[in-house]
DNA sequence: TCTATTGATGTAACCGGTTACATCAAGTCA
DNA sequence: TGACTTGATGTAACCGGTTACATCAATAGA
């Protein structure tokens, strides 16, 4: 493999270059004769088209940016994963950006992608939405997921926080439960603000009065919460924590108190992280389709950049996967899960 | 912003084009009174200059390709983290490419990363050392990572697998363990077999005779492997499991047969996943710095990338993350760990 | 046999930057 | 004042592809 170029492959074969490209592109005017002279030629030279000019003449580079906030974590990985999936069915490839909090930063990122990417997939919670508009490049397909809340009209996907907790409680009212406590996430997030949202309206729904302790979405503001509920004077019927870390927090420090789970009180999370089938008793939870939020981004993405005019928020429902932690009887159906992925 | 090029913000600041690009890339010889005019322009029409192009005349993308088996979990997602850090911190963005298990498809994306980027990093347990080599763009740096092993000079990182086994075969030495019993991965796998050589060369040195156990990397498997040794008329002093899945699976099924950890057996495994620490007691085991891994690579790439003539593996040795798994005692001194990281 | 049609191939402009070199004005020095 | 240096600016070639259009040979049709 190396350097040679579309003219070293034309002057060798003793043809045009653009007798050349149509073989490259596999275009069909060409006698079988020459394709052959051709690929034997560029197959000897080691020829492999140059991206960037190509991408200059054609408008359209096969690539997809992808604006993240931070790196970190299964959540990152799955979307990725879903969107890689997704993007290099239909050919793409992606172009990966880490948009720092610094708004100055962040401009220059998306600034950055021009020339580079036929469209982005943008998640920035953490960035103002008017910055966020002002400085998106007109002239790009662009992608937003799990953005903060707005009123333009955008191509937008999200995960239905809001739905989620209201599915939750439809299932702890469904099995009796009356006296149900959330612990909710730190104020000021986006998501754990839907979350409190969805448990407030489906208890307004019910005419069941809601209760809401504050946490911070880690595992100690878990155990805090547990301790609170211990001290006074009867324990609810059940805790809907609003990711599963507090949940599992909250269910090891009941469990040191003494009280049985789920007998003693249910306890269900948000988010479905793999540790949540680990404990005992698995703790039934909201499962997040993260890859299919990824690859939904880039389906939708991809119809953009074919030229449709597609807006508006398309929002993604987490699934309920209920485990023992909220059964009273382990002679209820839990579903069977597959064994652990694992690495290396 | 929009499609502005270089040609309409020279015509209209009344300019030259070498003068528009002499502004935009911060040369110094422009008179200062051209320099506000032009950028006013600049920003007025927001432009922003076509990568594409640039790649073309400058021959330098700032991007490096990313070769990756498969996105899966948490050591993809480090390992892309500490790229991502070393990689933004010098200038370049990080191309992602899947590449997949059948080799022509394989072939295929290296050749596409030609005029794309300016050096790869590639990981390709999977791909014969002969057919990736015999592919690698000569023309571009490539380092490559966790490779299998091959007999050419050429740039590399590894995990030091052996290294790491010894040194927990050293520390469990050191607590006065005598019989070690070594629950191996799978045959076939390369890092499993590593960690199993480490071991029996740990034990060879100390005159201790090994004793190895065939597992999978699967939870289950750890399982098994305690039932054999409950089947056995006493049980070893300790057990190294190759990796944190199966010493919890064993270590949740010891348990369950009433023997204590550490007191009854020792146990240890090898990763350090976020699970080890969440498991009671807490699982000794070996750290791989999975994103130190990810950033040293792109240090050495970018150092070839400026010329450099770097050949030869740096090996990343894991470190010793003792917990309560291996210590007698609770009074032994067991570094605190920081709360985990969480998500949402 | 002569013209119209068709299909393969070549020529050259173009994509949007960068940069070697030419040009030109202003300042320096004898 | 005239030759020389210096620094700012403009012109145009170039990077490596794609593709509209021109060209040309072969075949079809009159």
């Amino acid at each position: 493999m190396s350097n040679a170029t579309i003219r070293d492959v034309a002057r060798e074969a003793a043809v045009s270059v653009a007798s050349v490209s149509r073989v490259i592109n596999g275009h069909t005017n060409v006698r079988p004769e020459m394709r052959e002279r051709v690929e034997a030629v560029a197959r000897k030279l080691g020829y492999a088209p140059h991206a960037g000019a190509r991408q200059l003449s054609t408008a359209r580079t096969h690539t997809i940016g992808v604006l993240l906030p931070d790196i970190h974590g299964e959540f990152f990985s799955e979307l990725l994963r879903g969107m890689d999936r997704e993007a290099s069915d239909r050919g793409f490839q992606l172009l990966l950006s880490n948009i720092h909090a610094e708004p100055h930063h962040a401009v220059a990122s998306l600034r950055n992608m021009r020339g580079r990417v036929d469209g982005l997939v943008v998640m920035a919670p953490h960035i103002g939405t008017e910055l966020l508009f002002a400085h998106l490049p007109a002239s790009l397909p662009v992608v937003l997921v799990n953005c903060a809340e707005h009123d333009r009209a955008h191509a937008e996907l999200n995960i239905d926080n809001h739905g989620g907790a209201t599915a939750m409680i439809d299932h702890l009212a469904d099995l009796g439960h009356r006296d149900i406590v959330h612990l909710s996430g730190p104020a000021g997030n986006q998501e754990a603000a839907a979350r409190r949202a969805g448990y407030v309206a489906a208890m307004a729904r019910r005419g069941l009065p809601p209760r809401v302790i504050e946490g911070d979405f880690m595992e100690e503001s878990g155990t805090a919460a547990a301790l609170q509920l211990l001290l006074q004077t009867a324990l609810p019927d059940a805790l809907f924590a609003a990711n599963d870390m507090m949940a599992i927090g909250a269910m090891i420090a009941l469990r040191d108190a003494g009280i049985a789970v789920p007998e003693g009180i249910a306890i269900a999370g948000f988010d479905d992280i793999p540790l949540a089938r680990m404990v005992s008793p698995g703790l039934t939870t909201m499962r997040v389709d993260i890859a299919g939020l990824g690859s939904r981004a880039v389906v939708r993405l991809a119809d953009l950049i074919d030229g449709a005019e597609v807006t508006g928020v398309e929002p993604s429902l987490p699934e309920l996967v209920p485990r023992r932690s909220t059964f009273s009887s382990s002679r209820d159906a839990v579903p069977q899960q597959p064994p652990l992925g694992h690495r290396p």
